[in-house]
DNA sequence: GCTTAATATTAAGTCTTACATATTCACCTA
DNA sequence: TAGGTGAATATGTAAGACTTAATATTAAGC
């Protein structure tokens, strides 16, 4: 009797709907044609027809692609695949109240590592531009007064080191996962904030001046010392 | 007329379908009344009546926030909201021969960068078995004979970092980021492999067995730097 | 003959209805 | 009380009709 609940169990898991299988369908289809952007997919009703389900089904896996960035659809034209922004379905997901702590905290370390690791794509792709912004955003944080100004120009400073380090997906992926961070950054400010790194916006920006990418790392190691602390 | 051509291209942009709308407000509707995983969510034929569409279109809606783990429906039950696997609309989305070259080349940059950030994790978290697995692959490495067992055992050692590291999110990221990387691995593979990086797997491990923190940076800059040049 | 305007055609978007299927709940019998 | 039977219910699937917008074709005008 147990063991029979237990089938039951897993049935649910191994369920899968017709949409499901036409969605995996197009998927193969792409890839093994290897339609490029541009190309044009065969028209509902033909996939429809070809697949032996009904115009509906296939209008929910095309929905889902199209969610996704993957294929357009003009009225008359038909459709076509696209090129998709790599990072459209994490966009679609993350949303901090939706996500649980113990996310939260992996993504939150997972900034900590990108902005350890950015140093090598900065030093080869800084501008006069990007340092002069960094200087004047330092200058701002000085000269802050309120705890809410402080935060703004913290997170300021580090979208900026993204920019510099010219890289679109990376910069995409931190704008993603910065509404997420932002709660942290808010649960951390109530912690003792005498604990601060030793190492300041102002040190980091002095490396950057330098041509010095070794000691880079280390040093924003230390900047993030006490979130680093906290894991 | 040519101003009237250029409106017309502008047009299809701002277009959006009703389960677009249907799916924001949907969202909406999560966040608003902050439903937390399990609770149900109305029944389709109430969304429907509700926004004035058909239950066709909210089942495209539906449809969307299923595929990205968003929601779970049962036949009688109804739907339920589910806590989503934060990864899982990039993994529906990448796929390397969709991607272009552009795309691949940043995914792998932000690969060199998680590698070199990651090291306070790894220290943090390393355990004996681990450190012994890579030993083991080292192990492999130096007994190989062929260049498919050597890619295997770059892969192989990589992958156990990522283990170590003891982040199941940014372990997934990496699991779905493999695939791009292969096929850079392997464009890699045909250039001058004799400019191989001057710090070793060997010496990473020693690095790891050490509680050494600070030396990790750089050495795995060192390690990657054959790549880093390309950049 | 060429351009312009009206019309037809096409394919996606939407709506309605109907039925299938699986799950839950309540009733009802042994 | 246990267990089986059937009704109720919500999702899954199908089919047909209509709307809308973009393209293709034809017709009209010069």
């Amino acid at each position: 009797m147990s063991i029979e609940k237990d089938l039951f169990k897993l049935k649910p898991i191994a369920y899968t709907t017709m949409a499901d299988q036409v969605e995996n369908h197009l998927r193969e289809y792409i890839i093994k044609r290897s339609i490029k952007p541009g190309d044009p997919i065969p028209k509902e009703t033909e996939i429809a027809q070809a697949l032996g389900v009904s115009r509906n089904v296939v209008r929910e896996a095309l929905s889902r692609l199209r969610m996704l960035g993957m294929i357009e659809s003009r009225k008359k034209r038909g459709m076509i695949l696209t090129q998709p922004d790599v990072m459209k379905g994490l966009e679609l997901i993350i949303h901090p109240t939706i996500l649980d702590e113990h996310v939260r905290k992996q993504l939150f370390e997972l900034r900590l590592v990108l902005e350890v690791g950015l140093g090598d794509l900065l030093f080869r792709r800084k501008s006069e531009e990007h340092l002069k912004k960094l200087d004047a955003i330092v200058e701002r944080e000085h000269k802050a007064t309120t705890q809410i100004e402080r935060i703004r120009c913290e997170v300021d400073f580090h979208s900026t080191l993204y920019e510099m380090a010219g890289n679109e997906t990376l910069k995409r992926f931190q704008d993603i996962l910065m509404p997420v961070f932002e709660y942290v950054v808010e649960y951390e400010s109530k912690l003792d904030h005498t604990s601060v790194g030793s190492v300041t916006h102002a040190d980091l920006v002095k490396i950057l001046y330098s041509n010095n990418a070794e000691a880079y790392p280390n040093a924003m190691r230390k900047h993030l010392m006490p979130h680093l602390d906290h894991l």
